[in-house]
DNA sequence: CAGAAACGGGG
DNA sequence: GTGTACGTTTCTG
C-alpha cells in the first residue's frame, strides 16, 4: 500500500548487524495526525577508492575481507574518473576501516567517507525532511527497538518518494522553567522548579506550579513531580510537532532531566518512547533531542537570524516587536516566590510572557529556517544547529550528487590548520570623510560577489592551478582539457592582483549552482509579485529570502577553512575583482562630477561638485 | 605577547 | 558515530 506523510526525522538502528533506516513521519491527511515509523533495511553504506593500480587495490581490498566491490564511473571536478565503489556491512565499518584502507600502497585516495548515513540517505533518495513523501509498503504489529512506541510501525518495500506538496501547519509547544535558586545560577541539585510555562499554536497559554495566586492562567498542581508529568502529557495529548526554547539546550532541558530524575520520572516523548538525547555537537555545545519530536533552541536561530550586540530573549523580542517585555531579574526570582502576593502574580505574568514571547518569535522566524530544510535537504534539527556556511555546504553535497560529482572530502587535522593560516584581503574601504554631507547620492552593486562568481566563472573545477610540491596542474576539467599544452590567456578570466585563471568554459559547479539559486529566486519573486493570495504571497517571500541567504553565504564560503571545496584562489579573486569594480566604478563617477566621501565593499556615497577644484578648496577646510 | 580559558544564553 | 568541533574576549604565565 501507499501512504503520504511528512518526515520529521531520521535516523538508523543496527539489527542483525546491519544497518536499518527509521523515517520518523506524521500522517497529516487525516484527522488523527498519527505518528508513523516508516522502515528500510535496503540502504547501505558505502565509499569511493582512487587506486594507484586496480587490480592491486580490489586484491587487497578483498584480503581485508571486504567482497562488495564494484568498478564505477562518476565526475571529479568534472573529469570523468573511474572508482572502485565499495559497499561496507554496517557504517560504523567505515570509520573503523577507512584508514586502513586509504594506506594501503594500491590506493591514493579514498572519497565520500565522511558523510553520515542519514544524510546519505535522505540526499540519494532525493527526499527532503519537513516536506511530503510518500512511502511504499506495508504497516507491521511490532519490530526490534519500537516495543515502546505508540506509533504505527511501516515497512517500506521500495524507496520513499518525494510528493511536491507544501505542508507548514505544524504543532508548536514553547516552554521556560522558573527554578527557585536564592545563591548564584541555579543548581539543579538542590533549586526546585517552581513553574513550567507552557504556550502552544493550538491555543494553550498556561503556567503550571505548586503555587497559586487566583489567575486563571496558573495551572496549580501538588508537586513539582507532579508539574513535570502534566508538562510531559501536554506535549503528548497535543500531538506536539516541535518543541521550542530559549538557550534549552543548556539551561531548561538539562534542568528538566536532572529534576525528573530525582523523582524518577522518564521523559519519554520521543516517537519510538524514549527519553531525551543529549547530542554532543562540538566543543561547546550540546543540543537536547528527541526521536520524532523536534526540539528548536531559538537562541541559537537568532543568532544567525539578526545581528545584535546581545541576544538574550528581551533584546531579540524588542528588536522583532519593537515592544518591551516582563522581565524579572534572575536573581530575584526566588524574592518575588517567597513574597507572595503582587510580587508572585508579577512572576507568574513573567513566566508567561516568556513562553508567550518565545511562541511568538518562532512564528516569525521558524519559516525561513524551515524553508532552509526543504532547500537544504537536513533535518530542520540539524538545520538551525548548523552555521550557515554548513548549510551551503550540505546544500552543495545534494547538487553534487544530482550531477554524479564524487564530492570532496572534509580537511583533515592539518590540512585544516593549513587553511587557517591563510588570509585573504576584503573589501575596499574608503573612510568618510568628515563633516555632515547633504545631497548624496548612493550606488551599490547588487549582490556584487555572487555576480562576480558567476560573471568570472569562480570555482575550483574550472581555475588553472598548478600543485606546490609537483609543479604539475591540478587534475580538473580544465587542465584534462590542456591535455599537456600551454594554456591560452583568451580562453580565461584572469583576476586582478594575484592573476588567478578560470577558464570560460564550461561553467563551474560553484557558479552554476549559485546562477540556479538566484533565477530560481528571481522567478520566486516574480511568481510572489502575480499572485492575490496573500498567505502565499507570504509563503513565496520566505522561500526567496531563503534562496537569497543561502546566495550570499557561498561567496565567503570559499575562505572557510572547513569548507569541502575550499579554495583561496576562488576567495582572493573574487574580493580582488569586488575591489577592482568598485574603484572603477568610483572613477567613472568622478567623470560625471560625483566624488565618493565614503565607500564599503559593494557601494559608495557620493557628492556632486561642480569642478575638481572646488572638491580641492574644500578638502582644505 | 602568546596561548589558555572563559563566555555567550539561561535562573 | 561514514563522530562532532564557534568566534571573540579576557585571563594567565
Amino acid at each position: 500500500m501507499e501512504k503520504n506523510v511528512v518526515l520529521f526525522d531520521i535516523d538508523y538502528i543496527t539489527k542483525d548487524e546491519k544497518a536499518v533506516i527509521r523515517l520518523f513521519c506524521k500522517d497529516k491527511d487525516g484527522n488523527q495526525e498519527r505518528s508513523i515509523i516508516a522502515i528500510d533495511e535496503s540502504f547501505e553504506p558505502y565509499i569511493y577508492v582512487i587506486p594507484n593500480d586496480f587490480k592491486r587495490a580490489e586484491e587487497d581490498i578483498r584480503e581485508l575481507g571486504f567482497e562488495k566491490i564494484e568498478k564505477v564511473v562518476k565526475k571529479d571536478f568534472q573529469v570523468e574518473t573511474e572508482f572502485l565503489k565499495l559497499i561496507f556491512n554496517h557504517p560504523q565499518d567505515v570509520p573503523k576501516h577507512r584508514d586502513t584502507i586509504s594506506h594501503l600502497a594500491s590506493v591514493r585516495e579514498i572519497r565520500e567517507h565522511d558523510i553520515p548515513f542519514y544524510r546519505r540517505y535522505l540526499i540519494n533518495n532525493d527526499i527532503f525532511p519537513m516536506s511530503k513523501l510518500k512511502l511504499s509498503g506495508e504497516f507491521i504489529d511490532k519490530y526490534e527497538g519500537l516495543e515502546k512506541s505508540s506509533a504505527l510501525i511501516f515497512k517500506l518495500d521500495s524507496s520513499p518518494k518525494s510528493v511536491g506538496e507544501d505542508y507548514s501547519n505544524f504543532r508548536i509547544l514553547s516552554f521556560d522553567l522558573e527554578v527557585r535558586n536564592p545563591k548564584g545560577m541555579p543548581d539543579s541539585k538542590k533549586d526546585e522548579i517552581i513553574m513550567i510555562g507552557v504556550s502552544t499554536n493550538t491555543g494553550i497559554n498556561k503556567v503550571l506550579s505548586t503555587k497559586d495566586e487566583d489567575l486563571d492562567f496558573v495551572n496549580v498542581l501538588e508537586t513539582e513531580k507532579e508539574m513535570i508529568k502534566t508538562f510531559i502529557n501536554i506535549i503528548k495529548e497535543e500531538n506536539i510537532d516541535i518543541l521550542v526554547g530559549y538557550n534549552s539546550d543548556n539551561f531548561d532541558f538539562p534542568y528538566l532531566r536532572d529534576r525528573a530524575k530525582i523523582y524518577n520520572l522518564n521523559l519519554d516523548i520521543g516517537m519510538d518512547g524514549s527519553s531525551i538525547k543529549f547530542l554532543r555537537r562540538g566543543g561547546y555545545q550540546n543540543s537536547a533531542s528527541f526521536k520524532g519530536l523536534i526540539h528548536i533552541d531559538l537562541y541559537l536561530v537568532m543568532r544567525r537570524y539578526m545581528s545584535l550586540e546581545r541576544y538574550t530573549l528581551e533584546r531579540v523580542y524588542l528588536e522583532l516587536f519593537g515592544e518591551e517585555k516582563i522581565d524579572v531579574s534572575g536573581d530575584k526570582i526566588w524574592q518575588y516566590w517567597d513574597n507572595g502576593g503582587n510580587d508572585l502574580k508579577r512572576l507568574f505574568e513573567y513566566s508567561l510572557d516568556d513562553v508567550v514571547a518565545t511562541l511568538k518569535i518562532a512564528e516569525v522566524t521558524l519559516p525561513l529556517s524551515l524553508e532552509l530544510t526543504k532547500i537544504v535537504g537536513q533535518p530542520f534539527f540539524d538545520i538551525t544547529r548548523m552555521a550557515t556556511g554548513q548549510q551551503a555546504e550540505w546544500y552543495l553535497v545534494r547538487k553534487a550528487y544530482e550531477i554524479d560529482e564524487v564530492i570532496p572530502n572534509k580537511p583533515n587535522g592539518a590540512e585544516f590548520n593549513s587553511r587557517k593560516g591563510d588570509k585573504n584581503t576584503g573589501g575596499y574601504v574608503k573612510e568618510p570623510d568628515r563633516g555632515l554631507h547633504e545631497n548624496l547620492v548612493q550606488f551599490d552593486f547588487r549582490s556584487l560577489y555572487p555576480s562576480i562568481i558567476i560573471s568570472k566563472n569562480i570555482s575550483p573545477d574550472v581555475l588553472l592551478k598548478k600543485d606546490h610540491f609537483t609543479g604539475h596542474y591540478i587534475k580538473n576539467i580544465v587542465s584534462k582539457k590542456l591535455d599537456g599544452k600551454e594554456p591560452n590567456p583568451e580562453d580565461f578570466y584572469v583576476a586582478p592582483e594575484h592573476f588567478n585563471m578560470f577558464a570560460k568554459e564550461p561553467v563551474g559547479f560553484i557558479p552554476s549552482v549559485l546562477g540556479n539559486v538566484l533565477n530560481e529566486r528571481i522567478r520566486i519573486k516574480k511568481q510572489s509579485k502575480e499572485t492575490n493570495d496573500e498567505l502565499e504571497r507570504k509563503s513565496l517571500d520566505v522561500q526567496q529570502q531563503a534562496l537569497k541567504r543561502l546566495a550570499n553565504t557561498m561567496y565567503g564560503i570559499y575562505g572557510f577553512s572547513r569548507f569541502r571545496w575550499y579554495s583561496m584562489e576562488c576567495a582572493e579573486s573574487i574580493t580582488a575583482w569586488g575591489r577592482e569594480f568598485i574603484q572603477n566604478t568610483m572613477k567613472q563617477a568622478e567623470q560625471f562630477g560625483f566624488y565618493a566621501i565614503y565607500a564599503d565593499t559593494d557601494g559608495f556615497y557620493a557628492k556632486f561638485r561642480q569642478s575638481p577644484e572646488y572638491k580641492d578648496s574644500e578638502n582644505k577646510d
